[in-house]
RNA sequence: GCAGGAAUGGCGAAACGGUAAACGCACUCGACUUAGAAUCGAGAAACUGGGAGUUCGAAUCUCUCUUCCUGUACCA
C-alpha cells in the first residue's frame, strides 16, 4: 500500500466516472465555508439545539487520529438535528493561553502569540479538511484581548461578591457594606475566611479605609491571601490541586513543594453543596460525577473543642488553649484515648513540654524532610511523637494524652483528630505502635484484632449518657450534649479547597488589578481589557518576580485610566499592576456561553442571545477534565446564575466522554551483543515458545557467531508508517528512516517462511499513541489516501464512543471500499444511473429499516453501529440492483452526517441546486417492514436445531402443530414425548424434553 | 482500601431474555489481469473470563470469584 500510492492515484484519475474523493472534499469544503452553510442565527421559529466540543489546545504538534474522535461524533450528532429541523449552535474556538507556548518563548525568544497564531493556522487547516460544520463565524480565542476583556470582567464582579449563606447566593459587595454599617458582622452569615474577628458599627465606621478593605477581601469570592501553595520549581509557577498528579506537575512531572504565598484564590467552597446538588440535576456520565463528588468531599459529623489542661511547668505561657477537631463519629467520643496533631499544626509548638521539646522537634524536623510523594507513597510506617501535653475530655473530664502523627494531615478539616482507636483502623494502628490503650465502646464487639467501623451495627456502650443507642441516635445525642456545654456543634465538612487563582507565568490573563498601598483596586470594567504587556524575556525577573516583573509599561495611571511606564508609578495617582496572570481553566470556564454572542463588546452576551440558546445540550470531551474545567465551569455558571445573568445554574444538560484511541505500535527485536542483528517479530516469538526456544537460539547463532547465553532481545520501535497491514516491514524505508539511528546496513534474520516470501514481519502492541512509540497516525496523511469521509466513517467504526481502543490505519480499507461501492450504486461507466423506477418491496424494506436503525443509533450515539447498517444497506441494495431515486435518495440523507462530503456530491448530481444539510430526515415507515412470514428457529431444550418458515398469523396452536409435525422434530427427539412446547409468536419455538 | 467501567474469533466489534459472532480487518482459495497492493466471487475458524442461581430459554438478570482499565485516597 505505501509503495505505490501514486500508481494508484493515476488509474482513479484515468476514469472520470470513480469517486475523486480529494475533490470532492475539497470543492464541498469550499461551498461551505463560501455560503456559510452552518451559521447559526440567534433567532429561529425552529428549536434550538447547541452541540459542542471542548476546544482545543492547539499545540505545535497539529492533531493526530485521536483528537478528532469527539469531534466527529459531536459534527455527526449537530448535521442530523439539522436535518431533524432543529436550529444548531455548532461552535468551535481555541483555549490558546498556555504553557507550552511560553516554553517555546522562553528557549527560543519567539512571542507565544506568534507560535499560537501559527499553531491555530494548522488546527485550522486540519479540522477544515475533516469536514466538520463549525460555525466559524463565532469563533472564540482565550488569548485574544476581546476575548479575554471578559475573563477579566468576572473576575470583577466576583471579587466584587460575596456568599451570603442566608440566602444562598452570590451577592454584591455592596449589600454587605451597608450590612456591616447597619448592625456591623456579627449576624452576617457568609463563606468567608476563618479568621474573621466581630465588630460592631461604631468600630466599623472608626475603621480606616484600608482596614475595611482588608475585612472586605475576607468576604470577596475572589480574595488575596497568604495561602500555602504547591509551588513547582522548574516551572517557576503555583500549580492548582487538579494540575497535580502523584506528587508531580501534571505537565512535565515536575517536583511541587509546598509555600506559603500572596496569592489570588476563588471562594469555591462557598458553591460546595450547589455543585454536589447540581449532579443530581445533570446528565453527564457516572463515573464522571462520581469523580466530582470525590473531589468536593462532603463528610458530616460534628466540630468537637477540647481544651489543653493548664500544664505547670508550661507557666510562662500563659492563656487556655484549645483543640478544634472534625469528627464523622461525634457518637463514638467516648472512645477517645489520645488525639493527634499533625506536625504542622501552630499549636504543637505552644504545648509541647520542655522534657518532650527535643523528641516533638526531632519528629517534625523528619517529616518536614519527606517530601509530599514519600508520605503518599508510605502510608504503612506508623511514626509520630507525644508532646507531654493533655486536653481535657468535654464529658468524663478526663485527661488526654495530646501526640503528634504525619497520619494527621494538615490541609484537610482542622489538622487535628480525636483519635477513637476501637472505631478507626488508623487511629488503632497509631495506639498498639505506641501502647496507648484502646477502651472498647462497643456492644459486643471484639476488638483485639482491629477497629470496628461498621456505623450500621453499632451499638454504643461504656459511654455514659449514650450507652445502649444506635449510630444514629448515638449522633445526635452527643451532638445535642455537645452543644450544651458550648464544646461542639453538627458540622459539614467539605474537602474542596479554595482554588489557587494565580500563576507566575507570562502567557495568561493579566488581572485588571493594580495596587494602592498594598490593597487590590479594580480598574473600571469599562477600561478593560486590560492587554498582556511586552517583555523582553519571558523567565522571572532577578528578585524572583513573576515574567510581568519585566514589564517596563506596566502601571496604572487613575487619571487617563491607561496602563503607563513604570517610571512614572508615584503611588497617588500611578500605581503598580498586579504582575501575576490568570490560570490556565480561566479562559474556559466561561467560552460556551460566550459563543452564543462572539462580538459582543458592550456585554459577555446579549439576554436575547443567552435566553435563545440557554445552555449547552450535548457536550463532548474528555474524561480528563473532570475536577478541573468541568468543576471550575460549573462554579463560574453557578455564579453567573446568582448574578442573574444566565437562565441554568448548570451549564451543559449532558456530557459525553468519548474514548481515547489508542495506537497500534509495531517492534522488532535487536540483538543487544551485535547490533546490526535485527529478529523478526515471528522468530521473536519461536523465542519466546518454549518449545521452539532452542531451536531458535541456534538459529540466531548461525547467524551472528554469538554464544547462546549472551544472546538478549531488545524491543524497538517502528514508525508504523512503514508496517503494512499484514504487518510486513518496508525495509527500505525502515533503513533509511533517520540517519541517527545508524540502520542502513543492519541484517534481519527472519523465518523460513518469512525468507520465501522475502518478508519481515513486527510484531504489534497497543499502546498510547505518543511520538515517542512512533506509533502516531497524522489525519492529514488519511484525508490524501482515502479522504475526510472515510476517516470520519473510520473513527466512528472503531467501536463504541466512549471506550478505548486501538487505531490500526489497515481496517480504513474497509469503510473506504464502502464509500466506492456506494459511489458506484449511483454512478457506473456512463454516469449517473439513478432512475425514477418505482421501488420494489424489497428496496423500501432496505430502505425503511436503514432509517428505522440510523436514527436508533444516533439518538443513542451508538455510531459504529450505523456504519454497519450502512454497509448492509449498500450491499443489499447493490445486489437488488436498485436504481430507484426514491430510493437512493433518501438513502443519502441518512449517510449525510457521516460522510458529507460524498453526500453532497451525490445529493448535487441527483438534481439539487441547495445543500443536503438542509434535507429533511427521512420519515420511517413501519409499513414496510411488516412480514407475512418469519423463519422460526426451532429449539430443543433451548438449543437452536434447525429453522421453519412460517406464516406469522398462525396462532400457537396452529405453530406447535406445525412443528411438532415435521420430520426433522420427530428426528430431534427420538421417539421422546415433549414435555413442554414454549411458542413465543414471531420469535422462537422451543421444545422441552 | 474505596468508587466507576470492562472481559465475546487472530484483531476491532454486533446481538429487545429468543437462530451468538452481524459489519469490517487479517487469513485461505478462485476469477479478471503482464501484474495486484485494485475489483469481483467463494471459504474456514472460534460457543461469550471461571463457578453457581433464576428461566422453557442467559453474552444479556442475580450472587460469587478472577483478571484488566480509569479515577481517587492516611479525608478523621
Amino acid at each position: 500500500m505505501f509503495i505505490n500510492r501514486k500508481f494508484a492515484l493515476l488509474i482513479t484519475e484515468s476514469n472520470t466516472m470513480k469517486y475523486h474523493f480529494n475533490e470532492i472534499e475539497a470543492k464541498w469544503q469550499k461551498y461551505w465555508a463560501e455560503n456559510q452553510t452552518f451559521k447559526a442565527e440567534n433567532y429561529s421559529d425552529k428549536p434550538k439545539y447547541y452541540v459542542l466540543d471542548m476546544f482545543p489546545y492547539p499545540s505545535g504538534a497539529g492533531l493526530h487520529v485521536g483528537h478528532p474522535l469527539g469531534y466527529i461524533a459531536s459534527d455527526i450528532y449537530a448535521r442530523y438535528k439539522r436535518h431533524k429541523g432543529f436550529n444548531v449552535l455548532h461552535p468551535q474556538g481555541y483555549d490558546s493561553f498556555g504553557l507550552p507556548a511560553e516554553q517555546y518563548a522562553i528557549q527560543t525568544g519567539q512571542h507565544p502569540a506568534i507560535t499560537t497564531a501559527e499553531n491555530i493556522k494548522t488546527y485550522r487547516r486540519q479540522l477544515d479538511q475533516i469536514g466538520f460544520s463549525f460555525d466559524w463565524s463565532r469563533e472564540v480565542r482565550t488569548s485574544d484581548p476581546s476575548y479575554y476583556k471578559w475573563t477579566q470582567w468576572i473576575f470583577i464582579q466576583l471579587f466584587n461578591s460575596w456568599y451570603n449563606n442566608n440566602s444562598d447566593k452570590a451577592e454584591n459587595i455592596s449589600e454587605l457594606i451597608k450590612i456591616f454599617e447597619a448592625e456591623g458582622n456579627t449576624n452576617v452569615n457568609a463563606e468567608c475566611d476563618d479568621d474573621i474577628e466581630a465588630f460592631t458599627v461604631e468600630e466599623w465606621n472608626c475603621y480606616s479605609s484600608e482596614k475595611k478593605q482588608e475585612i472586605l477581601l475576607k468576604y470577596r469570592l475572589t480574595y488575596l491571601a497568604e495561602t500555602e501553595v504547591n509551588w513547582c520549581p522548574a516551572l517557576g509557577t503555583v500549580l492548582a490541586n487538579d494540575e497535580i498528579v502523584n506528587g508531580v506537575s501534571e505537565r512535565g512531572g515536575h517536583p511541587v513543594i509546598r509555600k506559603k504565598m500572596t496569592q489570588w484564590s476563588m471562594r469555591i467552597s462557598a458553591y460546595a453543596e450547589r455543585l454536589l446538588q447540581g449532579l443530581e440535576t445533570i446528565d453527564w456520565t457516572d463515573s464522571l460525577k462520581e469523580s466530582q463528588r470525590n473531589w468536593i468531599g462532603k463528610s458530616v459529623g460534628a466540630s468537637v473543642t477540647f481544651n489543653v489542661l493548664p500544664n505547670v511547668t508550661l507557666s510562662a505561657v500563659e492563656g487556655s488553649h484549645k483543640i478544634d477537631v472534625f469528627t464523622t463519629r461525634p457518637d463514638t467520643i467516648f472512645g477517645v484515648s489520645f488525639m493527634t496533631l499533625a506536625p504542622e499544626h501552630e499549636l504543637v509548638s505552644k504545648i509541647t513540654t520542655p522534657e518532650q521539646k527535643a523528641e516533638v522537634e526531632a519528629y517534625i524536623e523528619a517529616t518536614a524532610k519527606r517530601s509530599e510523594r514519600d508520605r503518599m507513597a508510605d502510608v504503612k510506617t506508623i511514626s509520630g511523637a507525644f508532646t507531654g501535653a493533655y486536653a481535657e475530655h468535654p464529658f468524663s473530664k478526663k485527661p488526654i494524652p495530646i501526640w503528634i502523627g504525619d497520619y494527621v494531615l494538615a490541609g484537610y478539616g482542622t489538622g487535628a483528630v480525636m483519635s477513637v482507636p476501637c472505631g478507626d483502623q488508623r487511629d488503632y494502628d497509631f495506639a498498639k505502635h505506641f501502647n496507648i490503650p484502646i477502651p472498647n465502646i462497643f456492644e459486643g464487639v471484639d476488638i483485639s484484632e482491629e477497629a470496628f467501623a461498621d456505623k450500621d451495627n453499632t451499638i454504643i456502650a461504656n459511654s455514659d449518657f449514650l450507652n445502649g443507642l444506635t449510630y444514629k441516635k448515638a449522633v445526635k445525642t452527643a451532638i445535642y450534649e455537645l452543644e450544651k456545654l458550648g464544646q461542639g456543634k453538627g458540622k459539614t465538612n467539605y474537602r474542596l479547597r479554595d482554588a489557587v487563582f494565580s500563576r507566575q507565568r507570562y502567557w495568561g490573563e493579566p488581572f485588571p488589578v493594580y495596587y494602592v498601598n498594598g490593597m487590590p483596586q479594580m480598574i473600571d470594567a469599562k477600561h478593560l481589557p486590560i492587554e498582556l504587556p511586552e517583555v523582553e524575556k519571558y523567565l522571572p525577573t532577578e528578585t524572583g518576580e513573576p515574567p510581568l516583573g519585566n514589564a517596563t509599561v506596566w502601571a496604572w495611571c487613575t487619571e487617563t485610566n491607561t496602563v503607563v511606564d513604570n517610571d512614572k508609578i508615584d503611588n497617588k495617582t500611578i500605581f503598580p499592576l498586579e504582575l501575576n496572570t490568570m490560570p490556565g481553566w480561566a479562559g474556559s470556564s466561561q467560552y460556551f456561553n460566550r459563543y452564543m454572542d462572539p462580538q459582543n463588546d458592550k456585554e459577555i452576551f446579549s439576554q436575547d442571545a443567552i435566553n435563545y440558546w440557554q445552555q449547552v445540550d450535548l457536550y463532548i470531551g474528555g474524561s480528563e477534565h473532570a475536577t478541573g474545567h468541568l468543576l471550575y465551569s460549573r462554579f463560574w455558571q453557578k455564579f453567573m446564575f446568582d448574578l442573574g445573568l444566565v437562565p441554568y445554574d448548570e451549564f451543559a444538560k449532558k456530557l459525553i466522554n468519548q474514548g481515547m484511541i489508542l495506537g497500534t505500535s509495531a517492534f522488532v527485536y535487536r540483538i543487544n551483543e551485535k547490533p546490526e542483528f535485527f529478529v523478526s517479530g515471528e522468530v521473536f516469538n519461536n523465542y519466546n515458545d518454549s518449545e521452539k526456544r532452542i531451536e531458535t537460539l541456534n538459529f540466531i547463532q548461525e547467524f551472528t557467531g554469538l554464544s547462546l547465553e549472551s544472546i538478549q532481545l531488545d524491543e524497538i520501535h517502528v514508525d508504523v508508517k512503514y508496517v503494512n497491514a499484514s504487518n510486513e516491514i518496508d525495509v527500505p524505508s525502515f533503513r533509511n528512516w533517520m540517519k541517527e539511528f545508524k540502520y542502513e546496513h543492519i541484517k534481519f534474520i527472519t523465518t523460513k517462511e518469512e525468507q520465501e516470501k522475502d518478508i519481515v514481519k513486527v510484531n504489534r502492541d497497543v499502546e498510547k499513541m505518543s511520538k515517542s512509540k512512533y506509533n502516531v497516525v497524522n489525519p492529514d496523511q488519511i484525508c490524501i489516501d482515502y479522504g475526510a469521509d472515510s476517516l470520519r466513517l473510520y473513527e466512528m467504526f472503531l467501536g463504541p464512543l466512549e471506550q478505548y481502543k486501538p487505531w490500526n490505519t489497515a481496517g480504513i480499507t474497509g469503510v473506504h471500499s464502502f464509500l466506492k461501492k456506494l459511489w458506484k450504486l449511483y454512478n457506473d461507466d456512463n454516469g449517473l444511473k439513478v432512475t425514477d423506477a418505482a421501488p420494489t418491496k424489497d428496496n423500501l424494506k432496505t430502505l425503511h429499516k436503514t432509517i428505522k436503525k440510523v436514527e436508533e443509533d444516533i439518538e443513542n450515539f451508538s455510531f459504529n453501529t450505523s456504519v454497519s447498517t450502512f454497509m448492509i444497506a449498500c450491499n443489499e441494495l447493490t445486489a437488488q440492483k436498485c436504481t430507484s431515486k426514491q430510493i437512493l435518495e433518501p438513502l443519502l440523507v441518512l449517510i449525510s452526517p457521516y460522510a458529507p462530503h460524498i453526500a453532497e456530491e451525490l445529493w448535487n448530481q441527483l438534481g439539487h441546486d441547495s445543500s443536503i444539510s438542509l434535507a429533511d430526515f427521512p420519515k420511517f415507515d413501519e409499513s414496510h417492514l411488516v412480514e407475512s412470514t418469519k423463519n422460526y428457529p426451532i429449539s430443543f431444550n433451548g438449543k437452536m436445531r434447525f429453522t421453519m418458515e412460517l406464516a406469522l398469523d398462525l396462532s400457537k396452536d396452529d405453530i406447535e402443530k406445525a412443528v411438532l409435525a415435521n420430520d426433522k422434530t420427530k428426528e430431534q427427539l427420538q421417539g421422546r414425548e415433549p414435555k413442554k412446547v414454549i411458542v413465543v409468536p414471531g420469535k422462537i419455538v422451543n421444545i422441552v424434553g
